[in-house]
DNA sequence: TTGCACTTTCGCAACATTGCGAATAGACTG
DNA sequence: CAGTCTATTCGCAATGTTGCGAAAGTGCAA
């Protein structure tokens, strides 16, 4: 599937500066942390508003409670699909991906 | 260690029935199927969308073609959350993770 | 046909997440 | 106070994903 190979490679590079070189890597840090510390939130709010514990829950989708601890922990950086889906599914929930554009402050 | 609640005990039976007991633990996976079918696809148009080609993503996220395909292939079950927001990240989109409640035959 | 760009598959090392138990701390009750 | 339940943290083995190159497959055009 061959497709226009002059016009592709500017955008490469326009996409390169735009979030390699004008920041060091670290910004990008900034916003997934804000993320994990949702979803953190999120998945302890959907386990409160059950009435479960966090023993109860990991029963549930088969592990333990520290995994369910960690993974309510605001600093923590590691969540996965799969786990997300499995709480999902525990909780009678699906969980919905969505790629949406980001308005860089225009 | 005796653990035995009375109310709670109920809803964690309740809940396991619901998605252990009655279905073969495959049944689950039927939508997990679809739903890495639906972010496979997803990438593949974004990247497209973007006039990108697998190499020229991976470049943007630091990694290889390989890995970029490995995504796009619709029988992959292994995304994970930090791949996916490396990818939206590159395409100046941001993942959004939402829990909606899965409504059976209402 | 050849050449070229793109895609796909394979294999394995490196890294990240999960699984799990045990110990600790906090809150609440009798 | 002791007793119980819950939440949190630590460490390590097991599992899973990523990183990467190389090779082969695909489609298009000269």
């Amino acid at each position: 599937m061959a497709q226009r190979p002059k016009p592709a490679i500017d955008a490469v590079e326009i996409l390169h500066r735009r979030f390699y070189e004008g920041k060091p890597t670290r910004l990008k840090s900034l916003e997934q942390t804000r993320a994990n510390e949702e979803i953190a939130r999120t998945i302890c709010e959907l386990r409160t508003a059950a009435s479960l514990t966090q023993s109860q829950l990991a029963r549930l989708i088969g592990t333990t409670a520290s995994v369910i601890c960690r993974l309510e922990d605001a600093d923590y950086e590691g969540h996965s699909l799969a786990m997300l889906r499995r709480i999902a599914g525990a909780l009678n929930q699906r969980v919905e991906i969505r790629f949406v554009p980001i308005r860089r402050s225009a």
